[in-house]
RNA sequence: GCCGAAGUGGCGGAACAGGCAGACGCGCACGACUCAAAAUCGUGUUCCUUCGGGAGUGUGGGUUCGAUUCCCACCUUCGGCACCA
């Protein structure tokens, strides 16, 4: 240790994070100050972060998310808490196999070593981690129960193989989710690359089962933007189905959100993979509709940024009756109308609907408006312009729709929905964009999907006992990006569960979203073999109480973990509605320069890096303080320099030998009102992720201590009690610091195991305070006075006071405006 | 196009619930220490000013004794969704 600086004439030893740091990670981890266990003497807080993928090393953005999740998980401990904190890795995944396709490494080796070195850079955070607790998706005693769980979700008829035209990244080789496609252009939000269309047998889970559910956000202390991100990804609406039927009879079916537009419904419109477009196509539009829907195949397949919007679309050649007014209306197939959605077949209301109305202008079908504007019908015993272009009302009356004729547009919906039910055309109906989850990846790094196909029985589960289907090792891999599951005949060829012929098995393996939705629940008890998670720490842990994470996973992971969970009670495994009570998006950290990190722009900080330059401690008070958590922001160099300051300074000032000169009791007091007002302030902060104005808040009493000193005219109990204050406070922003400090002023192992400071309001209140006195509004005089004075005695003081006299001029204040405590406003 | 968030000094950012705009920090200026520099410490730091004051939280209006905060319209940036019937 280096001695080198003299304060009040002894010497003491610099501040060395690097030795403090690396001493204090040792004696933490050997006294297992973070074992976390049950309690049941305590309240349980369960604080989760978002786990990582091991990429390779731990990033500034890792530092980001984790730091101050566990200086918020450290609060809650000194607060009285039995805190679970763990940590693992979502380690199935892509870019390990592609490491093993461009550099021969296997994924599995290429997964751990990546694994063991971010373990190593993660304890140099100096994090509450338990990693005793630690869960590796990869492992096959965590895999196990992936699949475990997949063969309950095929029990419960939540999980289904069905062929259907799905997403398929060309890049990664594989089907994706619906929420794994990004953008206008529809790409992988992996690797980028524009996805196209393949029509393939997969496995689904029923996520739509709990559409509504979902939606249901009841007692969840969530940011909004989640909330609205994901109401908005399930997309709701609310109509009507009506059954068409056409000339030949086939029924079909269409769901509209205006069913009140029915009588303006001219054409139908089929998706081109509609299964009664074969059917129903005459014989002399055959060649066009084939043409039609192969070029639709196709154009699924070629660049969507390229394709344009404009509508196109073939006659089918029949033709269909509107069922409330028996209107003979043409069908056509457009690729407008898609297969996914609803029925796949919609009506056609070019009146009121752009895209209805873009599709009939081009091909001359004909337009009927059934909603008039309170200016059209105003207009309507003059002629009435043509529609210039499709409108939907909100005010106005319906036309040309039969007994509805006059009904306000504000009623149709509900009027002409009760009618069609009791007519037996239709009835209220409730959509939704959500689709189910695709979870089949035709990748290997992945928990094989637990099935073997038979020719007699079909799709079997592998029973539950014989699991895990281990993935094996011995592999090939082509650099075509194909599974080399495919070309392993050992895994490849089985039995059948049931009755023992040849069989083989399924050699997808599923989404990584699957592992990644049930970890919170494999923390508890990693290494136990009966079930997912030992039901003893289940009751005691469960739900998490507080998560923390990256807004990215707003419609993917935190959808999929509210769906399992949700499954998971339906099938008595939980006897709670929801894994996440509440949830905290961090914001990013960006480069120097205002941009988003890459290594192309040459803007990365490397947190290894830092450490070694500033010390843990340092880089965590910075990543707290330079911008709200929940915002981000630009990574600066200068500016870490302040917190590196304020770290320095904690250590000179808890480590000086405070000599008192003239010991003044208004000096010790306000030094006590300041430490008293600092941990009711970073108490507040720290409940409500306000980190910035936390550490902020400490410099202030960093700042107030550093004045006394110099002054030395507060008693030494004051002293005392501003120094310890400001250690317990830091605790949790700079454990290794804090803990260095605690235990050289003389204290007991571990500051981390001691209570969160308690305020005392009597201290802590003002006993003057700043009066502002305006004139029009206008600051003209500030007077210290005593906090309790009452309005009239403030009115009084602000009078007298000779600047605002001065204003006043003479002149009556017209109203005097006090506001107790805060200011006195004359007008005149 | 629809939905959401945000615009505050040279910079990062504060401001409970309509009441002192700019906390805290960076940077900068000056001073101390030093042969000197760095580091450290101290003082100052929104802008303009004739030193009386005046202006000021994206722009323009409004409500109010008083608006960064509430309302209306608009501009800009970022994020999400996007032929969803």
């Amino acid at each position: 240790m280096l001695a080198d600086k003299s304060n009040n004439g002894k010497t003491i030893d610099r501040y060395d994070p690097g030795e403090i740091e690396a001493r204090w990670q040792e004696r933490w981890e050997e006294t297992g100050l973070y074992r976390q266990t049950i309690d049941h003497d305590r309240s349980k807080h369960y604080a989760l972060t978002m786990l990582p993928y091991p990429s390779g090393d731990l990033h500034i953005g890792h530092w980001y998310a984790m730091t101050p999740s566990d200086a918020r998980a450290r609060y809650m401990r000194m607060k009285g808490y039995n805190v679970l904190f763990p940590m693992g890795f979502d380690a199935f995944g892509l870019p390990a196999e592609n490491a093993a396709i461009q550099r021969n490494v296997h994924p599995k080796e290429w997964t751990y070593a990546n694994i063991e070195r971010m373990r190593r850079q993660m304890r140099s955070m100096g994090a509450m981690f338990d990693w005793e607790r630690e869960a590796i998706s990869s492992d096959p005693s965590y895999y196990r129960w992936s699949q475990w769980f997949f063969n309950k979700l095929l029990a419960h008829g939540l999980a289904y193989r069905k062929r259907a035209a799905v997403d398929f990244c060309p890049n990664c080789n594989t089907t994706l989710a619906r929420e794994q496609v990004w953008g206008e252009d529809r790409h992988c939000e992996r690797c980028g690359t524009p996805v196209i269309k393949k029509e393939l047998e997969q496995w689904f889970f029923r996520t739509t089962d709990y559409a509504e559910e979902l939606l249901d956000f009841e007692g969840l202390d969530w940011p909004e933007r989640v909330k609205t991100m994901q109401t908005n990804w399930i997309g709701r609406s609310l109509g009507a189905e009506v059954t068409f039927r056409t000339e030949q009879g086939h029924e079909i079916p269409v769901f509209t959100t205006r069913p009140d537009t029915l009588w303006g419904a001219t054409f139908m419109v089929l998706a081109p993979e509609h299964p009664l477009v074969d059917e129903i196509t005459t014989a002399g539009q055959n060649a066009e509709v084939d043409a039609y829907q192969e070029r639709a195949e196709r154009m699924s397949e070629i660049d969507r940024e390229t394709a344009d919007r404009e509508k196109t679309g073939v006659f089918s050649g029949a033709y269909a009756t509107n069922p409330v007014n028996q209107q003979r209306i043409p069908i056509w197939i457009a690729d407008y109308v898609l297969m996914t959605y609803g029925s796949g077949a919609i009506m056609a209301v070019p009146a009121h609907d752009e895209r209805d109305f873009a599709f009939a202008t081009k091909y001359g079908l004909p337009i009927v408006e059934v909603i008039r504007s309170p200016e059209r019908v105003a207009a309507a015993g003059k002629t009435l312009e043509p529609l210039a272009a499709a409108y939907t009302e909100k005010e106005g009356e319906l036309v040309n729709s039969g007994v509805f004729d006059g009904t306000p547009a504000g009623e149709a919906v509900a009027k002409v929905t009760a009618w069609l039910e009791e007519e037996g055309l239709g009835e209220g109906a409730v959509n939704y964009r959500l689709r189910d989850w695709l979870i089949s990846r035709q990748r290997y790094w992945g928990a094989p999907i637990p099935i073997v196909y038979c020719e007699v029985h079909g799709a079997v589960p592998v029973p539950d006992e014989e699991l895990p289907v281990v993935l094996p090792d011995d592999v090939e891999f082509m650099p075509t990006g194909q599974s080399p599951l495919l070309s392993h005949d050992e895994f490849l060829h089985t039995v059948c569960p049931i009755c023992g012929r040849p069989a083989l098995r399924e050699t997808d393996t599923m989404d990584t979203f699957m592992c990644s939705s049930w970890y919170q629940y494999r923390y508890l008890s990693p290494g136990y073999n009966e079930g997912p998670f030992d039901p003893e720490e289940g009751d005691y842990w469960l739900p998490v109480d507080q998560y923390t994470g990256g807004i990215e996973h707003a419609t993917m992971h935190l959808i999929y973990t509210r769906f399992f969970t949700k499954a998971m009670r339906d099938m008595g495994l939980v006897d709670f509605d929801e894994p996440m009570l509440a949830l905290y998006n961090q914001g990013m950290v960006l480069g120097e320069d205002n941009e988003k990190m890459s290594k192309s722009r040459g803007n990365v900080v490397a947190p290894d890096d830092l450490v070694a330059r500033y010390g843990a401690d340092t880089v965590r008070t910075y990543l707290m303080f330079f911008a709200k958590w929940d915002q981000g922001g630009p990574w600066n160099y200068d500016g870490i320099k302040g917190p590196q300051r304020f770290l320095h300074d904690v250590w000179e000032v808890a480590l000086a030998d405070y000599q008192r000169q003239a010991v003044k009791e208004e000096a010790s007091r306000d030094l006590r009102r300041k430490t008293h007002q600092t941990i009711r302030k970073v108490g507040q902060d720290m409940e409500q992720f306000s980190f910035n104005t936390a550490v902020a808040a400490l410099m202030e009493l960093r700042n107030a201590i550093g004045a006394a000193q110099r002054e030395g005219r507060v008693s030494q109990e004051s002293w005392d009690e501003a120094v310890a204050s400001l250690l317990l406070l830091l605790a949790p922003m700079a454990p290794h610091l804090a803990e260095e400090l605690w235990q050289r002023r003389g204290n007991e192992y571990s500051i981390h195991q001691q209570s969160w400071p308690e305020w005392d309001e009597s201290i802590a209140r003002d006993e003057t305070i700043t009066l502002v006195v305006q004139v029009n509004g206008k600051v003209r005089a500030k007077v210290e006075v005593p906090a309790g004075i009452d309005n009239a005695e403030a009115e009084r003081i602000a009078l007298a006071e000779e600047n605002i006299r001065r204003y006043l001029d003479g002149r009556q204040p017209r109203k005097v405006i006090v506001v107790p405590g805060r200011l006195v406003n004359i007008v005149v």
